[in-house]
RNA sequence: GGCGCCUUCGUCUAGCCUGGUCCAGGACACCACGCUUUCAAUGUGGUAACACGGGUUCAAAUCCCGUAGGCGCUACCA
């Protein structure tokens, strides 16, 4: 058996985009489960549309998401030469044709077509060029390109493995541009020169792909290349069903770093984005996930991506890391005085189950790490009781904390036990002790158990928040 | 316009190849209940889909034909 390579080829006109990286993801978890290849190759042959930076950007998302590659980059840009020699065999051989069209007469040709009902493409005009022609508008210095002399009867086909057999009538083939006016290749040229060169055994690529790979077929079978497998993937569409874009919110790949997604959590639901293991599982580490991909059952549809279900899958892997970790992730959002980072280790614990994004705890922290809260009084009061009996109770509560040894506060357990007989105690009911407890200590009508908060808390700060609460309460 | 591809709950999907076990299964979201001082986490339950029309068959989400809709391509962009 070969050995499988394949590639990803992103063009630098911008950022990585979501369905780049999924694209990459499938390339790279197809080298990786077959002991295979991955290689990086930019594909920068359009030198007006390159955007300054892009190139680092790509890397820095790869590298930042894990895929690794294991050649390049490698820049179309530093291999003219080569898609040079390849065209003059093409051209030698009677399979390409220089074409002397002007971009007005091929506007009209396009309109003509497009009037009649008829497919757009070029008319092969310049095919009928003698050799005698063509030589002398090239001494004469007139522009030209060079096309691809696509067989005008049969058709051509080829099984992808996605899609299955699709064909193509050679008729409706474009004769596509191999070579620039100005000598550079078009990504036809480059790209099938190069996964050849590369000795590609996988095109994994998206399905925007498909209708130009005849072109490619018949451009393998004149130079009389081997094929490799064509593999197209479904697109990653908005919620309102067009191509991913802008306007969606978060596409860039690393605008998910700094929102605080685990970049695990976001390929695991990107590789589910148009690929099923067919078993009942949701959460697949990357080695199992490398494991268990296969090409084959990778869907025809194309899908939506839904921030939802990431948010939860992202909430899912924040559960389930260890503390350290999540606290050293913390950092890459805020930075924590030395005399707080034990408080706050606690209050994150407290808030790990409930974060959905790391980047929530910059709020926590913001929150917790003050002198005293800033809260409406009002909240204080349960629904079933009133201001006036909240004072009463929340002055109970400060009496009997102040007889609490700080040993007790270690454990919320036993603050529980506490409670319970003080409320016992008091004829008073949970709620209207609890509840003004809690909001006192963490400043907030939604929050984790009072208890363990009082005991991340200690017993004098703890004491603080109540004692401000209830001046708060007073004051109205 | 031409060419190609696609179509199962709101969303991601299983089932389709090899018709019956599917009055269609799971997950997210949503709703209800349980736990509970609130929220979250968690447990239980619920609402919700085979695009449409024909055909084949004892039987169709599954096979065939057609229709509609969506998407992609249609550049000397990739």
């Amino acid at each position: 058996m070969k050995k499988v390579v394949v590639r990803f080829a992103p063009s630098p006109t911008g950022f990585l985009h979501i369905g780049g990286l999924r694209t990459a993801l499938f390339n790279w978890l197809w080298a990786r489960k077959n002991k295979g290849k991955f290689i990086l190759r930019i594909e920068d042959t359009d030198q007006g549309r390159l955007v300054e930076g892009a190139v680092d950007n790509i890397k820095e998302a790869l590298q930042w998401y894990g895929l690794d590659f294991d050649e390049g980059p490698i820049l179309q840009s530093e291999r003219l030469e080569l898609y040079k020699k390849y065209a003059d065999e093409l051209l030698e051989k009677g399979s390409a044709y220089q074409c002397f069209c002007s971009a007005e007469r091929l506007a009209e040709v396009r309109k003509v077509q497009e009037v009649n009902k008829q497919a757009t493409k070029y008319d092969g005009l310049c095919r009928s060029l003698s050799k005698e022609d063509v030589t002398q508008k090239i001494k004469a210095g007139d522009s030209h390109v060079l096309r691809l002399k696509v067989p005008q009867d049969g058709s051509t086909s080829f099984d992808d493995l996605v899609y299955g057999k699709i064909t193509v009538a050679n008729a409706n083939i474009d004769d596509q541009v191999l070579l620039k006016s100005d000598g550079w290749p078009t990504y036809h040229l480059a790209n099938v020169v190069d996964d050849h060169d590369m000795a590609v055994t996988h095109v994994i690529r998206a399905e925007e792909w498909l209708p130009s790979t005849p072109k490619h077929i018949i451009l393998y079978q004149m130079m009389d290349w081997p094929l490799p497998v064509f593999s197209h993937l479904p697109m990653v569409l908005g919620p309102d069903k067009t191509k991913l874009s802008k306007r969606h919110g978060a596409v860039a790949a690393l605008e998910y770093k700094k929102l605080g997604y685990l970049p695990e959590a976001v390929l695991n639901f990107i590789a589910l984005l148009g690929w099923n293991p067919k078993i009942e599982k949701e959460i697949f580490s990357i080695k199992e996930l490398i494991s268990e991909f296969d090409l084959s059952k990778v869907n025809k549809a194309s899908a939506i991506f839904n921030i939802e279900k990431l948010d939860w899958m992202n909430g899912q892997y924040i559960k389930n890391l260890e503390l350290d970790q999540l606290l050293n992730m913390s950092k890459n959002f805020l930075e924590i005085k030395k005399e707080d980072k034990l408080f706050f280790s606690k209050v994150v614990r407290l808030h790990q189950d409930r974060l959905k994004k790391i980047k929530e705890i910059v709020e926590i922290a913001n929150h917790y790490l003050v002198a005293s809260y800033k809260y409406d009084p009002k909240i204080l009061v349960p629904k079933s009781g009133s201001p006036e009996e909240t004072i009463i109770i929340l002055g109970l509560i400060i009496t009997k904390l102040k007889t609490v040894d700080q040993k007790d506060f270690d454990q919320d357990d036993r603050l529980k036990n506490i409670f319970e007989e003080f409320i016992q105690e008091k004829e008073l009911t949970n709620k209207s002790v609890l509840w003004p407890l809690r909001v006192a200590i963490t400043g907030l009508e939604k929050s984790p158990g009072v208890f363990e908060m009082m005991s991340a808390l200690g017993k004098q700060k703890a004491l603080q928040h109540l004692e401000e609460g209830l001046k708060k309460l007073q004051k109205g």
